[in-house]
DNA sequence: AAGTGGTCTAGACCACTTT
DNA sequence: AAGTGGTCTAGACCACTTC
């Protein structure tokens, strides 16, 4: 193909993937520029949650690169949990909506017993003007609106979460109490079908505190019983903020759990 | 050098890898044995920690199978923090003796400013026989000898953890106070420097308690304060159980830090 | 200039799933 | 049989570090 045959590497999207024009001194690898084009057919849902992309060898005739690049840029969207590959069937963009992915977000364990998904009662969900403390950690501005959430948890009939939301009012305009109680399972997947917003990461900042006379009520245990205290910012594509959950958990039959590598 | 040019694949280490004798039925990929086979030379101190290790054509000679599959092997390596690659210089083994690797484990993080490194105070370090839950913790027997250590670690001289450690006697002979005391930073680093057992993973447990009136005299604060518990388990190579670390954490300026990916 | 890890290609074959 | 991801090879060139 190449007229010269010292540079098999003829590459011709490194000269425009970027699609900066030519002047800009962004150099990245062939297969991040490739693995941020697929994100971008991810994000903008040209395949959809649960359903299959097109094959590696179909990707790399589409980006003219050769299926190891294609390959090696799939391998780091499946690190990331953004894909999952299944040897002989294909490439499947990731969803909420699988037992697996369940608990991705909620490391709260039981000392005893197999994990299963606690059921919900929503306390109050209501519009509202993000406080100070809100707003910073969305990346919104100070009262721009957003949606409360509150609600408390069960494992067995047990309250053991007592938990508060704020979500963008933008992103989840249309979102109602209705709409939450009625959906069954973890309610990213009711923001991954409803809202086309699906979490792909999250950092977590966890305290200990003791019980509220409020919070202790809601978990029917006494005041001042200790508490692990989480705040979670959770993220879609472009590392964007979409969601604040503040949950206090019971750590008298289960806890958190963690792998350190 | 095939002499079959439909087979540039001639796989020599495929057929003995295994090393069981030709009727095992364990496939496993060949890169996949070239990392079994480089994580016993780590293991056996061929390389020591902070050391260069050959370098992938090296390795590839040495083991008969090409650059690309050495490559993917040290690519996982270098994934589970075994090893450290730097372009141009080398593929090193991973070490607790340098500033990056002092958090790996150690997740508690200052609200505000950057994380240091706290300082130790030891408290007790004694010889005993393992309690049955620390037996089944460590894959000991009840009664095996353990080397208990107990001390308080303080953040610009605010008292913060109180930990309690039990360590296999077998693996840490020879380990006293005087030793502890007078080695500076992270215990992992003498672990890994004068007893040859470096911790490459770890599992923990978290829950909410309240200080007891010993702790709370400990951390200077008032008892029933509330505190992180951690309890964590670390391993080795092999995945063998190494240490068995019960912490207590005061989250009044601190928190512990996750990110769920 | 030489050596190292990092990227990219082209092609073969294997393991698994579906038709 | 055909299609998919998974493994492996051989070879080229690039980016970075050291001599």
């Amino acid at each position: 193909m190449s007229s010269t045959p010292t540079n098999p590497n003829n590459n011709p999207a490194a000269a425009n993937a970027g699609g900066a024009g030519g002047s800009s001194p962004t150099f990245s690898p062939l297969y991040q520029q490739i693995k941020a084009l697929i994100t971008q057919s991810l994000q903008s849902g040209e395949w959809k949650p649960g359903e299959l992309i097109p094959s590696e060898v179909e990707l790399a005739n589409r980006f003219k690169v050769s299926q190891g690049t294609v390959r090696k840029a799939i391998d780091e969207l499946a690190a990331e949990n953004l894909v999952m590959r299944k040897q002989g069937k294909g490439t499947f963009v990731s969803t909420h909506h699988e037992a697996r992915a369940h608990f991705r977000f909620l490391r709260l364990m039981p000392d005893e017993g197999v994990p299963h998904y606690p059921e919900s009662k929503f306390i109050e969900v209501k519009r509202m003007r993000a406080p100070a403390d809100v707003a910073r950690l969305l990346d919104l501005k100070s009262g721009d609106a957003v949606i409360f959430v509150k609600r408390v948890q069960s494992f067995d009939g047990v309250p053991t979460i007592v938990e508060e939301l704020w979500l963008p009012g933008l992103t989840f305009k249309g979102l109602t109490a209705e709409r939450l109680e009625e959906y069954k399972g973890p309610m990213y997947g009711l923001f991954e079908s409803e809202f086309g917003t699906r979490m792909i990461r999250a950092t977590e900042k966890i305290r200990a505190v003791t019980a509220s006379e409020g919070d202790a009520a809601l978990l029917k245990i006494p005041a001042n019983t200790p508490l692990l205290a989480s705040e979670r910012v959770s993220f879609t594509y472009g590392d964007k903020a979409v969601e604040l959950r503040r949950g206090l958990y019971l750590t008298e039959r289960h806890h958190y759990h963690n792998e350190l590598n």
